[in-house]
DNA sequence: TGTTGTGAATCTCTTCACAGCT
DNA sequence: AGCTGTGAAGAGATTCACAACA
């Protein structure tokens, strides 16, 4: 909406963007104490600033990644320059054909270098692109370098200590959720709308 | 549990498998209708045959994926033959230097073939891994072409119409998550345990 | 003792509905 | 008329807690 000069903006405008009730993003916005106006709606501008104070770190967030297969270069590939708030600053993997190559800019480590290399970089979010069966003991090692946020990405579900948080994507669990919805007839959609 | 010739298991067991309570998967299974035994605990074999009464289709589900960029090509290398229920089947790109090339044993469509081919092949199922930009696009062609569920791992939020189900993962927004509550002192976290 | 099955309680998120304002 | 802010209600999902049983 900045880049096309738009100052205001309603909550069902927002809401309508985003797939969900314009009451939903009135409550959300009322959390982050920003007041809009019944007749111009919301202060674009505000909420930028306001979202960001809240949701980002201003120093931006240094990542590790390990595993170098497809997946994780997917990733790479994709955050690489995108979020400069969220910049993936080392990448590990255990075959010796990918380590010391660089990737996007960052230098892929040795699974050896791991504690070294997060504790040197001050690193406190990780991501997990490694098999399934190696998951859990990788995100062993991460929290016991320091990590603090684990984002995994392995279809397995992992432990880890109170104090770091963990969130996980299964890709294969997700599609096995739409073949289940998607054979149910008259399939109920996801995304209520307004 | 079958491969190590134990029949029976506890509720929470599994639930320290899966990181949930033990009164979750009890409410789980019962609403399959299986009932264990206090003694022994459930049927390792029933629950088996349960859940895949009630997830699988039995002839398994065709899948299209559409977008063989970096991210397309990982999922397609992780469902290669590990699934047999859910089977990528066609793949699509816009590139032409992807087109009528073989990925996994899955050959790769132009475009403007998907209607033909999502028809043709009777795909219910889709997957969609292309540029943010596209991606609504995408699912309007999708869903014309007679899918009925889709997977979308574009981070943009889609509209589909009622009857068709959709999933959609995000992985920057659950990165900028993970990156919010690991900077929240006493991150809690997110597995809570029995 | 230890487990299941489940009614009831709790928790959390979402939505309704409407007063208040311009 | 149309929007915001919000108390109250609603809808689900999760968990508790305990009877029943071996």
């Amino acid at each position: 909406m900045r880049s096309r000069e738009i100052t205001h903006v309603y909550s069902h405008q927002l809401a309508a963007a985003a797939r969900v009730k314009a009451s939903q993003v009135r409550r959300d916005i009322m959390s982050l104490g920003i007041e809009g106006s019944p007749v111009r709606g919301y202060h674009c501008e505000e909420l930028i600033a306001s979202i960001r104070e809240v949701l980002d770190n201003p120093e931006g967030e240094r990542v590790a990644l390990v595993g170098l297969g497809n997946l994780g270069r997917a990733i790479m590939t994709y955050f690489a320059g995108r979020r400069p708030k969220l910049r993936i600053v080392a990448a590990f993997d255990v075959d010796p054909a990918k380590v010391d190559r660089v990737y996007h800019g960052v230098r892929c480590h040795s699974d050896a270098e791991l504690p070294a290399v997060i504790r040197e970089q001050n690193i406190r979010v990780g991501i997990i692109t490694v098999p399934a069966t190696v998951a859990q003991e990788v995100a062993d090692r991460l929290v016991a370098a320091g990590l603090r946020g684990i984002l995994n990405l392995a279809p397995r579900p992992l432990s880890v200590p109170e104090g770091v948080y963990i969130e996980s994507l299964d890709v294969t669990a997700a599609l096995e959720k739409v073949a289940y919805f998607s054979r149910q007839e008259g399939a109920r959609e996801e995304t209520p709308l307004d």
